[in-house]
RNA sequence: GGGGGAGUGGCGAAAUGGCAGACGCGCAUGCCUUAGGAGCAUGUGCCUUAACAGGCGUGUGGGUUCGAAUCCCACCUUCCCCA
């Protein structure tokens, strides 16, 4: 169990880092405490397939990472001669690879090295199981680190070739993970194979590298390879041998072939007053029973009192603990642990969509109709806790008939870290109170601005002077969007205006879409000061002068609702901006007669040519050649090749003529 | 150590095989103003040049291509994640 001894806590592998606890920093140590868990490797299999999910590649890797399937074999070492009875049961996913073992590992913590231990040996590994126990498992994993290991003094049995090897105890095997026992190969893995170096072990190849002449490796061969010194199977490959060799053992009842997973069960139990009561009642004679459905839910007691001894309340409060037994109405006491906060966060999006069940803790027809989650927005520091958490409650109520689909989130976006002060903002150790912004600049600005930082899945540096850009154009657009319009009678902008429409729209939907807002914005700037100039000019009509603006306003909306709405009731609208539909537009009023093309000679650009937007390839390169600057650079060359890329450029590749 | 990002002006950034630096900040000059931490206009990668123009330039070194910030290889720096 891991428990911070500042919160007075037990957590969840996850909500350990780099040894200490993730809330207070505090190193976390080893306790031994009953606890209550959910099952959550029960689903472990599915919660792989993430096939359906839009979301990033990077959150799904590190959720697969996280599970952590592997497939391999157990096998048993037999210890009879030294502790009647017992083995020593290793997982290995290299069992082709098991000719090789020199030696068998041990945790520290693993029950058989107390009977394993002979007598002159005893002391030395005793010091060093102690040792090892004030380690964190970061520490003791690290490959930064020497291996060091103690040998016990005992031989265990390789149940293929019959060979007697020695037993040793090493603190980089945990007992938390697989068996608590590896199986030493030092031919074949690079820990193992420096471990052996170290303490003068065997290494024996017996998985050949292609053309092996039979000497001593330099490091570890961890590729495929042929099978020699092991027995029968010899000069099969080894990816054959891995299966016969795993055939053999099944068939030998010496061990089995075996899926495990880095996934553990969920601890959920934790010795805090704020989190919901764990709904268990301890009764002398009927034992652990669970509070009856209509009791449901157990409430926190209200009037307690916080000791600075940092225990959970309801360890003290009588009225909560003290209660009747379910089963046979005898006084009875009440769990006391609470559940994890990140429970609730599992299934708040359900409640937030039934928000009055009645009975239940939710509507199921609700959340038919509003759920799953269409587009998730959330931190990538979810990725193996809350978001797998999540998914996992989401199958557990599927399958429990509350929801009817099989994953709560269909598409995630990870919003990037804001930075200031070379420092993450984060509401616990450096906030960002946006209050004094918003009385300066307004909420809209505020709002603005972070769109426009950088790549919304980036994050980007806070600073407080690039806020002023936003501050100005967005009064550039309140002046812009109430100029009286009954003054302009013109046309010669009618075109440029339309295609500046158009071509905005196209810019700032496919950017939003693509939660490109910083570039989506840009787009509107562009068009702000389009329209001014357009209006400065006067060579448009008044009513294109109006829809202009009304279409700036629409796109508007979703970024400055604030000031969208109010300058869409001051232009002479009713009703809600965000009522509106977002403007359209027609790709073939995003072109122009005209266009220009850059020309390069040798990939070096020299000039620039205006021509028809439907010139021929002939005509392009022919008109490209004329432009004065160009035909400076191609005069007494040999024309080597010429490309035209249609609407962009013309490249001339020429070489000296001589 | 392993896994995954990122590296472009003074700064935030744009461009994902086709005119590098859009848009914005900052800065400079000018206009307006009693005033400016307001507003407006113009300019602003570096070097050479009176100018036309030319050279250099996207972390470093190589490669592919008519053409590379963009693709490939190696390296450097940095951020995030890690049983």
């Amino acid at each position: 169990m891991n428990w911070c001894p500042k919160d007075q806590t037990t957590l969840a592998n996850e909500q350990v880092k780099d040894g200490a606890c993730e809330r207070c920093g505090t190193t976390v140590v080893k306790r031994a405490l009953p606890q209550w868990y959910f099952a959550i490797t029960k689903y472990a299999d599915e919660l792989l397939n993430m096939d359906r999910l839009e979301w990033p590649e990077k959150i799904k890797t590190m959720q697969r990472n996280w599970i952590g399937r592997s497939t391999g074999t157990t096998i048993g070492f037999d210890v009879s001669e030294f502790a009647p009875g017992e083995q020593i049961e290793t997982f290995t996913t290299r069992i082709d690879t098991v000719y090789g073992v020199t030696f068998v590992v041990l945790a520290p913590e693993h029950p058989l090295v107390e009977k394993l231990t002979q007598p002159e040996q005893r002391t030395a590994v005793e010091e060093y199981v102690a040792k090892a126990g004030r380690e964190t498992e970061i520490e003791r994993t690290s490959t930064e680190r020497e291996k060091t290991g103690i040998e016990t003094g005992a031989y265990c049995i390789n149940p293929l070739n019959g060979e007697r090897v020695p037993v040793l105890v090493g603190d980089y095997v945990l007992a938390s993970y697989g068996t608590g026992a590896v199986m030493g190969v030092p031919a074949h893995d690079q820990r193992d194979f420096i471990f052996a170096r170290k303490y003068g072990l065997e290494i024996r190849v017996v998985v050949a590298p292609p053309n092996w002449d039979g000497s001593d490796l330099e490091e570890a061969w961890i590729p495929a390879g042929t099978q020699v010194n092991s027995g029968e199977f010899d000069g099969m490959s080894s990816t054959d041998g891995k299966d016969a060799i795993a055939d053999k053992i099944e068939s030998s009842g010496w061990g089995e072939r075996t899926i495990t997973y880095h996934l553990r069960d969920w601890l959920v139990s934790r010795q805090r007053y704020w989190g919901t009561p764990i709904p268990i009642i301890y009764c002398d004679d009927c034992g652990t029973v669970p509070v009856p459905e209509q009791d449901l839910p157990v409430l926190l007691p209200e009037n307690v009192t916080f000791d600075p001894d940092g225990k959970s309340p309801l360890t003290r409060d009588a009225s909560f603990l003290n209660t009747a037994c379910p089963d046979c109405g005898k006084a009875a006491r009440r769990e006391t642990d609470t559940l994890d906060t990140f429970v609730c966060s599992s299934w708040y999006h359900l409640r937030f969509a039934s928000p009055n069940p009645g009975e239940d803790p939710l509507n199921s027809e609700q959340v038919k109709t509003w759920l799953p989650v269409n587009q998730y927005m959330g931190g990538a520091e979810h990725a193996v806790m809350h978001l797998l958490y999540s998914r996992f409650f989401n199958k557990a109520l599927r399958d429990l008939g509350f929801v009817d689909f099989d994953e709560p989130y269909a598409r995630l976006i990870n919003q990037g870290m804001l930075i200031k002060d070379h420092r993450k903002i984060s509401k616990r150790s450096n906030p960002l109170t946006p209050d004094p912004v918003v009385e300066k600049h307004g909420a809209d600005t505020l709002r603005c601005y972070l769109m426009f930082l950088g790549p919304w899945d980036q994050g980007g540096d806070w600073s407080d002077s690039g806020i002023n850009g936003i501050r100005r154009w967005l009064g550039r657009v309140w002046d812009v969007a109430q100029r009286d319009e009954s003054r302009l009678h013109g046309s010669d902008g009618e075109r440029a205006l339309e295609r500046a429409s158009h071509i905005t729209t196209q810019r700032v939907l496919t950017d939003m879409e693509a939660f490109k807002f910083n570039t989506s914005i840009a787009a509107l700037m562009e068009y702000t000061t389009e329209l001014t100039r357009r209006f400065d000019a006067a060579d448009v009509s008044a009513t294109s002068w109006r829809d202009a603006v009304d279409r700036l306003l629409l796109q508007l909306a979703p970024m400055a609702p604030h000031l969208a709405e109010e300058l869409w009731h001051r232009t002479g609208h009713t009703g809600s901006v965000h009522l509106e539909m977002l403007p359209e537009f027609d790709e073939s009023l995003t072109t122009s007669e005209s266009i220009t093309l850059a020309v390069q000679v040798n990939g070096k650009l020299r000039d620039q040519v205006d021509v028809d937007a439907d010139i021929e390839q002939d005509a392009a390169i022919a008109a490209a050649k004329l432009a004065e600057n160009v035909a400076r650079h191609i005069e007494g060359m040999a024309i080597v090749k010429e490309i035209y890329v249609p609407g962009r450029l013309v490249n001339i590749v020429v070489r000296s003529a001589s």
